[in-house]
DNA sequence: TTTGGTAGTTCGTAATAACAGAACTTAAGA
DNA sequence: TCTTAAGTTCTGTTATTACGAACTACCAAA
């Protein structure tokens, strides 16, 4: 393999050494979720750094590193460098191949989750 | 509340009070997501011990009571005292309620996964 | 072609969580 | 009452995670 520098290349693993423990592990984390629903939402490729106030506070720029680290090694995300920035997006078409409606259907319950959260964080404003 | 001796008592949160994020967490474990897998299909409880040799080695008792702990706590199951048992169910009705479909494709897409590598190690065992 | 800045990675380490053996609680039966 | 069985809790060890600091890579202006 040709390395260019001391740095890792981008690996990806095949869509078949994916597994459903290994999804669900990347989506047992907060910011990994929120960053997987708002890529899958978003209709072009983003970069990493979009997601550094993601939480509301700013992130340490080497935690979200990991973060994007581990969503492309769980085989959730396809990353591409482009310069200094990464371009990310997610594999979707596969995972709906290879898992069906399950991620579909958690990003679909994370979302419905928060929309709840916030409308009952609004009734505890008006008290 | 009423403590008999020196056990905490069983505790289960409100289904209102389950997270995505704390059921994909507790379904990230192996052990935990086969648990539960075997629970959902199970016709009546099932008691901790039953599951000693999941994994085919055998499990530590301390382990699997954490396991069942975590199962519980996180809100996928309901655990009841009988006697020195621990007996199990899960609590399907009320997480199909809130979470939709999204348990559901888990447990199916685990279970598929798990049918296609009993087919690929057979392939492997032939070769 | 140097200099400065930006985007992201890697390393080191401190805090945190998971695992499993040992000791314990509880209950049931001989 | 003694023993055994089923779980739980405690505790030390091991493995993970998070974040600051140092680093790489690339670009653009001087």
């Amino acid at each position: 393999m040709l390395y260019i520098g001391n740095m890792k290349p981008l690996s990806h693993p095949k869509m078949e050494d994916v597994t459903v423990e290994g999804i669900l592990y990347a989506f047992s984390n907060p910011i990994r979720i929120r960053i997987y629903a708002e890529l899958a939402s978003a209709e072009c490729t983003q970069i990493c750094s979009a997601y550094r106030d993601i939480t509301g506070a700013k992130l340490p720029k080497s935690t979200l590193s990991q973060h994007f680290a581990i969503l492309r090694e769980t085989g959730l995300i396809l990353s591409e460098r482009k310069g200094t920035e990464l371009h990310n997006k997610t594999r979707c078409a596969e995972l709906k191949k290879r898992f069906g409606p399950m991620i579909e259907s958690i990003i679909g319950a994370y979302i419905e989750q928060n929309a709840r959260n916030k409308k009952s964080a609004k009734k505890k404003k008006r008290i």
